[in-house]
DNA sequence: CGCCGTATCACTAATGATACGGCGGTGCCTTAGT
C-alpha cells in the first residue's frame, strides 16, 4: 500500500480533525493505530494512562463518521465534565441522558435528528429498552465505553447492568466500538473483548511502567502502630497527598488526626452529601488542600498532575485497583511516593468482600417459572413473582444467561432457552459459574499479598502482573535498595513469560511471573497460583500447552 | 475475617478483662417527604 494513499490520508484527516476541531497539535502513535482502526470498521481495545489521551480516540473519529457516538460512562460527574468539555469544542454538541440532568426525551429526539454528535449514558440507562431504541433509531455510528474494566471489576455484583452492555451494542447495530481503560491486566483484557463481544478488535495498550514512583511497602504487627506512623508520615511528607483507606469511618478518623497535626486534611467517602464530596473535589483541584482522606470512591476522572504521594491504609482487593489509585501521583512526571501500610490482618476486610455466594434457591426458583411460563417474560413480571428487588434479579439473570439456559431479548424481556439445560443443570452451572469468579477474585487478594510481602522488586511483581515483561530491577523501590531483589534468570526454559500451560488439577493458564525458584501461574478457572519450581519438576505439575 | 462498641462481670473503687453482636466498598435508580 503506497504511503499517502489509503491508511496515509486517513491519518491526515484524523490528525487536521484533531488540529481543527480540538486544536490538538499531534496525536501520538497509538492514539492514531486506535482511530484508523475504528475509521476501517473495526473495534479497538485501549488501554492507556489517565492523561494519555485516551478520549481522544472516540472524539476524532467521531467528526469524521456519519452519525451520532454513544459514550458509556459509568459516573454522572464524569459526564459533566466530558460534556462541559466537548461543548468548548465545536465538535457537534454533547448531551448526557441520566436521572439528574432533565430533559431526556428533548436530548434523545436530538441525539435522533442528528443535532447532537455525543450522547453521555451510564451502563443503568442503557438497561431501559426504551432508551435503547431511541438510540438505535439515530443509528450511531461509534460507541465508546470508558472506564471499561468495570466490565470485571464490578460487573459481576455491584452493577450487572455492565455485564449488558454486549447485547446493547448488538442492538445498535455494532457499529465501531472503543473500549477505553487506565488499567487492566491481560485477563481482564480478555474479559473486557468478551463481555462486549468486541469483534475484529485492535488492542492498544500503553506502556504501564511510572519510573517516576517510588514503590515502598511499611510492614505493621499493630493496628495502633500502622495508624500512628501513618498519621506521621502523611503530616511530615512535603507536596499533595492522597490516603486510601478502607472504610468511611477510617476516612473520617485520619482526615481528623491529619486536622490535628495542622494538615488541610478532608475526609471524601459515598456516604457523604453530595454537596460536600463536591466540596473536597474541589478544594483538592484548587491546592486548597494538603491531603484527601478516602475511599476507593475517590477516584475515576481525578487528573491532578501534582500528586506528590499516595498511602494507603489499607490494601485494596487486588493489583489492578492498586496500580490504579497509585497511578494518581507523580502524572506530572516528578517524583512521587506509592507507600502501602501493610498487616496480613487487613486482607481479612477483602476476603469479607470477595466471599458472596450464588443463591440457589433463587435461582432454582427463576429458572423453573421461565421454563414452565414457556414464552417471553418481562423482567418486572418475573421480579414481582418472585419478590426480590431489580439487582437481585439481574444478578440471577445473569448468571442463569452465563449458563446458557436464558435469553434477554432486546425489549429486556426474558425467555427459556429450548433445547438448553433443564433447570437444576443451569443452577449447578451457574453456582460453578459463580464459584470460579470467587475463587479469581481470592487469587486477586492473593496477588496483593504478594505484591506487599515480595522480597523481589516491587516494579517488577506489578509490570509482570499487568502482563508487561520486565526482566530487571528498577533499583528504587524498597526491596531493590535494601538489596534483596535479584535479578531474575530468564534460561528460555519451559516456564517462559507468557507461557500457555495446564496442570493437572488447576487447567489451562499463563505464566504470568518467575522468580529463581518460583513461577506464578494465572489458571482460567481458579485465578493466579503460585508454584514453587522444584515441586513443579519433581512432580511434574506443569506441561506446556 | 477482623474490628469496635456495648454489655456484663468481678468486686469494694475505679477500672480492667472478657464475651458477643453488628458491621464493613465502589453508583446507578426510584420515590417519598421537606
Amino acid at each position: 500500500m503506497a504511503a499517502g494513499d489509503g491508511t496515509g490520508s486517513q491519518a491526515g484527516r484524523l490528525r487536521a480533525v484533531a488540529r481543527e476541531v480540538f486544536g490538538w497539535q499531534g496525536l501520538r502513535t497509538g492514539q492514531l493505530e486506535a482511530m484508523t482502526h475504528l475509521m476501517g470498521g473495526g473495534d479497538a481495545l485501549v488501554v492507556m494512562p489517565t492523561g494519555g489521551g485516551k478520549s481522544a480516540v472516540y472524539q476524532v473519529p467521531a467528526q469524521l463518521l456519519d452519525g451520532p457516538t454513544v459514550v458509556v460512562s459509568p459516573l454522572i460527574a464524569l459526564q459533566r465534565d466530558q460534556v462541559a468539555g466537548l461543548a468548548e469544542a465545536d465538535a457537534g454538541g454533547a448531551v448526557a441522558v441520566n436521572s439528574a440532568q432533565p430533559g431526556a426525551e428533548a436530548s434523545l429526539e436530538a441525539v435522533r435528528a442528528g443535532r447532537t454528535e455525543f450522547v453521555f449514558l451510564a451502563p443503568e440507562q442503557l438497561a431501559r429498552p426504551e432508551t435503547v431504541e431511541r438510540l438505535r433509531a439515530a443509528r450511531p455510528s461509534l460507541i465508546a465505553v470508558d472506564e471499561a474494566h468495570c466490565v470485571s471489576a464490578w460487573g459481576h455484583d455491584f452493577r450487572p447492568d455492565y455485564l449488558r452492555l454486549g447485547h446493547v451494542i448488538e442492538r445498535l447495530g455494532h457499529p465501531p466500538v472503543v473500549a477505553l481503560t487506565a488499567t487492566a491486566t491481560p485477563s481482564v483484557r480478555e474479559e473486557i473483548t468478551a463481555v462486549l463481544g468486541l469483534r475484529n478488535v485492535r488492542q492498544v495498550v500503553r506502556g504501564f511502567d511510572r519510573p517516576n514512583l517510588e514503590l515502598q511497602v511499611r510492614r505493621f504487627v499493630t493496628g495502633d502502630e500502622l495508624r500512628r506512623e501513618l498519621v506521621a508520615e502523611a503530616a511530615s511528607r512535603s507536596g499533595l497527598g492522597l490516603v486510601y483507606v478502607a472504610t468511611r469511618r477510617a476516612a473520617e478518623e485520619y482526615a481528623a488526626a491529619l486536622c490535628e497535626q495542622g494538615r488541610r486534611a478532608e475526609p471524601y467517602h459515598a456516604g457523604m452529601k453530595a454537596a460536600d464530596r463536591h466540596r473536597v473535589h474541589e478544594a483538592f483541584r484548587g491546592g486548597a488542600l494538603d491531603v484527601a482522606v478516602a475511599t476507593s470512591a475517590f477516584g475515576m476522572g481525578i487528573d491532578k498532575p501534582d500528586v506528590r504521594f499516595v498511602l494507603h491504609a489499607a490494601p485494596p482487593e487486588s493489583p489492578d485497583s492498586y496500580y490504579q489509585e497509585i497511578g494518581r501521583a507523580g502524572r506530572d512526571g516528578g517524583p512521587a511516593a506509592a507507600v502501602l501500610f501493610y498487616r496480613p490482618e487487613e486482607l481479612g476486610l477483602r476476603r469479607f468482600f470477595a466471599a458472596g455466594r450464588a443463591d440457589e434457591e433463587l435461582l432454582l426458583r427463576a429458572a423453573t417459572l421461565l421454563r414452565e411460563h414457556g414464552g417471553t417474560v418481562p423482567a418486572r413480571e418475573l421480579r414481582e413473582t418472585l419478590g426480590v428487588g431489580a439487582t437481585r434479579l439481574t444478578r440471577v439473570v445473569n448468571l442463569l444467561e452465563r449458563a446458557g439456559a436464558v435469553a434477554v431479548t432486546g425489549r429486556g424481556h426474558l425467555r427459556w432457552t429450548a433445547g438448553g439445560p433443564d433447570p437444576e443443570q443451569a443452577v449447578e452451572r451457574a453456582v460453578e459459574l459463580e464459584e470460579s469468579r470467587r475463587r479469581v477474585d481470592a487469587s486477586r487478594i492473593e496477588m496483593m499479598r504478594g505484591y506487599a510481602e515480595t522480597t523481589g522488586c516491587r516494579r517488577r511483581f506489578l509490570l509482570e502482573y499487568f502482563g508487561e515483561p520486565y526482566e530487571r530491577v528498577c533499583g528504587h523501590c524498597d526491596t531493590c535498595r535494601a538489596g534483596e531483589a535479584e535479578a531474575p534468570g530468564d534460561d528460555g526454559g519451559p516456564f517462559a513469560m507468557h507461557a500457555r500451560v495446564r496442570h493437572s488439577e488447576w487447567g489451562p493458564g499463563m505464566v504470568m511471573s518467575r522468580e529463581s525458584d518460583r513461577v506464578t501461574v494465572l489458571f482460567e478457572e481458579v485465578g493466579y497460583k503460585t508454584l514453587l519450581l522444584e515441586a513443579v519438576e519433581r512432580e511434574n505439575l506443569l506441561v506446556g500447552a
